[in-house]
DNA sequence: CGCTTTTGACCTGCGC
DNA sequence: GCGCAGGTCAAAAGCG
């Protein structure tokens, strides 16, 4: 609670569709076109094809040992709504080095996008912040990073701008 | 040698 | 109650 990566006050939350011809709110970046923050939980829709997003936040790496895999793990993850946000950019590559190291652990194919859906973890011991970057089926050129969970350390790289445009952020978010 | 990436399997939640 | 979609983990391979 300390440092805050990234937040933004919610512009106008726009459904699954013209994501892309959206007013930028953030003149600042032209490489940002839209943002959406949401620290509620509920919303769903991460904006991209996406129509529909699971709002749960289930700790998943509890494989049910049904045939006798002693693998227990009751560690029932309390509810705690981490903040996400989405943005998109216009870049040729998926990930947007911001900093921070990333290490993948997913990748599922969406069905509304031909794209595979990417999904990232903070390496850092204690940061559970997550990221998953989408890429627009109709704009392969548009970037959607969906960030969730916010950092406890400060950044181990520093990128040209970006970390300027992070600390910005920070600024902004300030609420 | 260590870390990251890759792919498949599996689980959970929701819809019908 | 079953099926679908989404999300996560685990093991192995590749690269620096």
């Amino acid at each position: 609670m300390e440092s805050f990566p990234i937040l933004f006050p919610t512009d106008h939350f726009s459904s699954s569709s013209s994501l892309s011809s959206s007013s930028a709110s953030f003149v600042r970046y032209p490489n940002v076109i839209a943002a959406h923050g949401f620290g509620s939980g509920s919303l769903a829709d991460a904006g991209a094809g996406a129509s529909k997003l699971s709002g749960s936040v289930h700790g998943g790496g509890d494989q049910a040992p049904t045939d006798g895999l002693t693998k227990k793990k009751s560690a029932k993850e309390k509810k705690a709504r981490k903040p996400r946000f989405a943005f998109q950019t216009r870049s040729q590559v998926d990930v947007l080095d911001d900093g921070y190291r990333w290490r993948k652990y997913g990748q599922k194919a969406v069905k509304n996008s031909k794209f595979a859906r990417s999904y990232y973890r903070c390496t850092h011991q204690g940061c559970n912040v997550k990221k998953q970057v989408q890429r627009l089926s109709r704009d392969e050129g548009m970037v959607v990073t969906t960030y969730e969970g916010m950092h406890t350390h400060p950044i181990q790289k520093q990128t040209d701008n970006f970390e300027d445009i992070l600390n910005q952020m920070q600024i902004y978010a300030n609420f």
